[in-house]
RNA sequence: GCCCUGGUAGUAUAGUCCGGUCUAGUAUAAGCGGCUGUCGCCCGCUCGACCCGGGUUCAAAUCCCGGCCAGGGCGCCA
């Protein structure tokens, strides 16, 4: 199918000039009755009546019906309303009209119209959202698909989710810190890495700040990091990324069960918060967020394995637990709950093991339904034993020469925790694929746009 | 990486099982025209498509093989 370019007629623009926003569209209201007002965003819709047209404006906070009486209005504004389509960015300066025909009781009567950009019909998607179009097709055109009112509740939440986080962190006396993403070894070996050329070197993407974050809490105590990671997994999932964003924190003179108090009042005040702040988001998302209680269920991974098998799914102990296992936990939890006392082999080399049981570990994950939203616990702290559990985890103790030398520094007994964002953000919009909620997704086979 | 399913106008779909009146239907978007209060406005007309390559056949959107792409599942992980 041909683009036409030449046929396009080049339309002439008019330029911002002196116009400013002078209120969102959702600060307007029929208290301004007879008020001028400049208002500047998209058409959304267009609904042409004859002798009367309505245009619906959106800017990023909601959107406003323009009204034109067309026989009554001047040439310039009928020929400009003419010229317009959907998803033309216009500013329209008018008065504020009230009347109980529209739902928010007023309405805008321009007295001028500036074309300030103009859209190529056909778009590749229908902004109308009367035929939505696939994920596939809408992350091709992402920047348009952005543009939806589902799109702009998800960041919103996004926004509100890393505010609330940040606050809540420094209220309990962590700082925000950044490490490397470019890094020169794995870090825990078992996710594949990205190489990449670092001058004459070969490097790596780092696949997780875990051994910085750990170092870190001898001279920090608490630090947290939030901040893209990346994994070169061959994975094709709904809850898979390359490209993921982190949320990690580490604490010194803590264990387990100080970190995952810690972590329950996040995503406790995160709910909260989304459930107060976003109200409008989560309907337009037609979704809901149950209000969780504390302290979320803890199960052992023993008893997790016995739950299983009254439901007819054995496991050897040991074993990691298989994705149709999780499913079946969902079910049986279907919110929050933790899974702690994992297998010490199941875990990475810096997680401690219990001191009367060392098969065990300290280590934990917090799951939603059937998904892991987070995994952390108590981390080993002596030397000897690190390394050890390396050499146990066939990784050369030598590449970790560097963060070795914390131990040798007084590094404190400490815990920590890792949270992937998109996953939460999942759970709290109610999306079922992680691409959903990530503005510009890579995964194994997609790297543009 | 493996398994399953799918690929039809800008978008979303019907048709494929059982090959032929498919000159490929519908909705929406787009273009033109009409309409004084719409709010997914409405009405009429128009434009626009069978993923790529090969094979079977008198005849392929439809069957077979290969490729590419997508969705879902598994393994692995957050």
């Amino acid at each position: 199918m041909s683009f036409h370019a030449e046929a396009i007629v080049e339309m002439k623009l008019d330029s911002l000039g002196e116009w400013r926003r002078t209120l969102y569209t959702s600060d307007i209201g029929p208290a301004l009755d007879g008020k001028e007002v400049i208002i500047l965003g998209w058409v959304r819709e267009i609904r042409d009546l004859g002798a009367i047209k309505f245009l619906i404006l959106r800017d990023r906070q909601g959107t406003v019906q323009i009204t034109i009486p067309t026989k009554k209005v001047k040439k310039e504004i009928l020929d400009k309303a003419n010229s317009l389509q959907i998803q033309y960015c216009i500013g329209v300066k008018g008065v504020v009209k009230k009347t109980t025909m529209t739902q928010r009781g007023f309405e805008v009567v321009p007295n001028e119209i500036r074309v300030l950009s103009a859209a190529h019909h056909p778009l590749p998607l229908d902004m109308t959202r009367k035929t939505p179009a696939s994920l596939d097709t809408r992350l091709n055109a992402r920047v348009l698909d952005l543009c939806q009112d589902e799109n702009r509740a998800i960041w919103k939440i996004q926004h509100e989710v890393l505010s609330t986080l940040r606050r809540f962190l420094s209220d309990q006396g962590f700082i925000e810190i950044y490490t490397p993403r470019i890094i020169a070894t794995a870090t825990e070996g078992g996710a594949a890495l990205f190489s990449l050329d670092y001058f004459d070197r070969e490097a790596h993407l780092a696949q997780s700040p875990q051994l910085y974050k750990e170092e870190l809490t001898l001279c920090f105590e608490r630090v947290f990091e939030v901040g893209p990671f990346f994994r070169a997994e061959e994975s094709h999932t709904r809850r898979h990324l390359s490209e993921f964003i982190s949320i990690d924190i580490e604490q010194a003179f803590a264990t387990q069960e100080d970190v995952m108090t810690l972590l329950e009042q996040c995503m406790y005040n995160i709910c909260t918060s989304i459930n107060k702040d976003c109200e409008t988001e989560l309907v337009i998302l037609k979704h809901q967020i149950d209000p969780p209680t504390l302290p979320f269920k803890r199960f052992t991974y023993d008893a997790i394995l016995n739950e299983l098998n009254q439901k007819g799914v054995s496991i050897p102990w040991g074993e990691d637990i298989p994705t149709q296992a999780y499913r079946t936990l969902g079910e049986l939890h279907p919110y929050f709950y933790f899974i702690t006392d994992w297998p010490l082999k199941s875990k990475p080399f810096y997680i401690e093991s219990k001191e009367n049981n060392p098969e065990v570990s300290q280590g934990f994950d917090l799951m939603w339904k059937w998904m892991e939203l987070a995994s952390g616990g108590t981390r080993v702290h002596s030397k000897e034993q690190v390394t050890k559990r390396l050499e146990e985890q066939g990784l050369p103790p030598e590449s970790f020469k560097h963060h070795l030398q914390a131990f040798d520094y007084g590094l404190p007994p400490h815990a920590g925790w890792a949270t992937g964002l998109e996953r939460l953000l999942m759970m709290l919009t109610g999306k079922h694929n992680i691409r959903e909620v990530v503005l510009f997704p890579r995964d194994r086979a997609r790297l543009t746009p």
